[in-house]
RNA sequence: GACUUGGUAGCUCAGCUGGUAGAGCACAUCCCUUUUAAGGAUGGGGUCCUGGGUUCGAGCCCCAGCCAAGUCACCA
């Protein structure tokens, strides 16, 4: 027992205030025979968003609930309190009174534990009735409750009232961080995620009402492939090889067509080892689709007829609020050349010129270009400066030069063009789409040139995959491919301003961790500083041997008797020489 | 990677020309006892991001660094 109580003694330096207060309002829990962290269930049988909804249409239901969830606020007068209380769907209500909580003599369950013992953020279950108050406000009248998670730390409080937030919990760096902080005081955060969810749902089902088989590929390749990114790179021990990270599941999905399946896609986690912004993170979620004997004409009616559902789906209109602007996925899109998009911004015609007079005709436009971009470069330049950005309603965008385009079929009718699309939407790409190329020595002149790219430096380029090229060889069928980023249509169909906002958990800058955990205190213990004077001595910034020893023995002991006066802490106070001798032995 | 802005109590934020760290919420002890961003009284709570420098004196000024956000560049 005095082991338990240095323990927390130890811990509780760290410790602020309030959590101290909970750690011994726990502590009382305990005494009173309260378990904080039952084992066993509690069942529920109605949410929040239930009762608030349908008790007003009719008043006689509700009359035996059982639910649970977060405390959020609390009231307390008296006799009486009210608390809020927050489960998954919504926030409702709570009235206690003090003889019914506790009918007999013994008020303790009421006086103690409910008004003193409990806080916000602890999870209780209640049971009761549900009536209206004088305020006019739907109610749980609660017969008994029953604590069902003890919370050792404060939580932001968030008030709202008529619309109006206080308080706000608003801070980008913790809401990331710690995103459950900002799931539990930011409700309409989980609709955003719910919101996500439903998206992907949408888009499955629409998929597999098309008979297309969802697959599963390696996420660890041998061999990176599929798009120009640089890779994650890690090893494999048993089969002693370097071992990437996927950047896309293309070649692998292909071939699968290749093996026979007439359309296969995946929802896949890629990885790609670039910069960091509102629309880019580390890793990000593509859906890739593949469908035999099509090509991308066919791709484009898909993808207008699949993202037109889902924003059905989740919106019931067309229409969707982003930013500035409404967004209208209504079929058809608009549809443009490149060429003709440039033409269409700029007012020029590019498509007959040659290298240098589109050169001169990009500076004219003040885009930039080197001399290491070649032809198809600064048409991608040009388009990307003038065009990209004021495309706010989705467009599909085809036929793109060949250089930019490895995996992709040479144009039917246009040559030094590939059969490629990209839909735009909102100023930014939202998926790419192309006749996939099926010709197995062109396919492998192209990877020829990404091979001189790479040694020319281009770290995207691509690499030869040589099992790639012997399955096409094979001979796959005439293919339509897409690529859809989930991530970005999720920031379109919920209003989001960033990509952090539809990711549960961006990726961040590792946390700094405090210097005082983990801190090795053997040079401590062996100059014969008791264990529990060890954390108070690191508290007081003594947190190195070097540093203690250099120390002035009575300001060392003047400073541990403060922090035991200061923290209240129920260990004996240490004499000078004590403290003399400890920095004497370092 | 570049530039701009920010980092102060558990949360949201003030902090003057450089002169003993503040408010609201939250927390603690009371009062009130069907309230509602409850109200009232009292109280406790701080590594002012970190490390240097200037100064008699730094939350504030200077330098370096860390973290974040925004903008730009590359990528989806």
């Amino acid at each position: 027992m005095k082991v338990l109580i240095q323990l927390k003694s130890d811990m509780s330096l760290k410790l602020s205030e309030q959590e101290r207060f909970r750690r011994e309002a726990l502590k009382e829990l305990l005494d009173l025979g309260i378990d904080p962290y039952p084992a066993e269930k509690f069942d529920v049988n109605v949410t929040a968003k239930e009762i608030l909804k349908r008790f007003p249409e009719d008043n006689s239901l509700f009359q035996e609930v059982s639910i649970a969830g977060r405390i959020m606020g609390r009231r307390i007068m008296g006799s009486a309190s009210f608390a809020e209380l927050q489960d998954s769907t919504d926030r409702i209500q709570l009235y206690f009174n003090r003889d019914e909580i506790c009918p007999g003599e013994d008020k303790t369950f009421y006086n103690t534990v409910f008004k003193r013992l409990l806080d916000i953020g602890d999870i209780i279950g209640v049971k009761g009735h549900v009536f209206v108050t004088r305020m006019g406000e739907i109610t749980i009248h609660v017969k008994e409750y029953k604590i069902l998670c003890k919370s050792l730390r404060p939580l932001p409080v968030v008030k709202e009232k008529d619309g109006q937030v206080y308080d706000a919990f608003k801070d980008a760096e913790q809401r990331y961080r710690q995103r459950y902080l900002d799931l539990i005081v930011n409700p309409e955060i989980r609709d955003t995620f719910r919101q996500r969810a439903r998206m992907i749902q949408s888009m499955r089902d629409f998929l597999l009402s098309k008979d297309y088989l969802e697959v599963e590929t390696p996420v660890l390749q041998p061999i990176y492939g599929g798009a120009a990114a640089r890779p994650f790179k890690t090893f494999h021990n048993t089969l002693d090889t370097t071992l990437y990270l996927r950047i896309a599941n293309e070649l692998y999905l292909k071939r699968l067509i290749v093996g026979g399946y007439d359309g296969v896609f995946e929802f896949a986690k890629d990885f790609r080892n670039e910069g960091m912004s509102r629309f880019h993170n580390p890793e990000f979620t593509q859906m890739e689709l593949y469908v035999a004997y099509k090509d991308y004409e066919w791709m484009m009616e898909l993808v207008e007829e699949m993202v037109e559902k889902i924003t059905l789906d989740l919106h019931g209109t067309t229409e969707v609020k982003v930013g500035e602007n409404i967004i209208n996925f209504k079929r058809p899109w608009k549809r443009f050349t490149m060429y003709e998009a440039i033409e269409h911004f700029t007012g020029v015609n590019i498509s007959d010129m040659d290298e240098d007079q589109m050169r001169k005709t990009a500076k004219e436009l003040g885009v930039e270009t080197n001399t290491t971009m070649g032809r198809g470069k600064i048409i991608d330049e040009i388009f990307g400066e003038k065009c990209e950005a004021q495309l706010i309603q989705p467009t599909f965008i085809t036929d793109y030069p060949i250089e930019m385009s490895p995996l992709a079929k040479k144009h039917r009718s246009a040559p030094g063009l590939v059969e490629r699309f990209e839909a735009i939407c909102n100023g930014k790409e939202i998926c790419n789409s192309f006749s996939e190329l099926n010709d197995p020595i062109d396919q492998r002149a192209r990877f020829e040139e990404q091979l001189e790219l790479g040694r020319r430096g281009d770290p995207e380029a691509m690499i030869l995959d040589e099992d790639f090229l012997r399955s096409i060889e094979h001979g796959m069928p005439p293919t339509a491919g897409l690529g859809i980023g989930i991530d970005r249509l999720a920031m379109i169909m919920t209003n989001s301003n960033s990509i952090q906002d539809v990711l549960f958990f961006p990726q961040m800058r590792p946390e700094k961790t405090s210097s005082v955990e983990g801190q090795d205190n053997k040079e401590f213990s062996d100059a014969g500083i008791p264990g529990e004077w060890i954390t108070i001595l690191q508290h007081a910034g003594y947190t190195t041997a070097a540093l203690l020893k250099e120390a002035n023995p009575n300001k060392v002991f003047n400073q541990l008797c403060g922090l035991r006066k200061k923290q209240k802490l129920d260990i004996p106070a240490p004499k000078p020489e004590e403290v003399k001798s400890w920095i004497e032995n370092m």
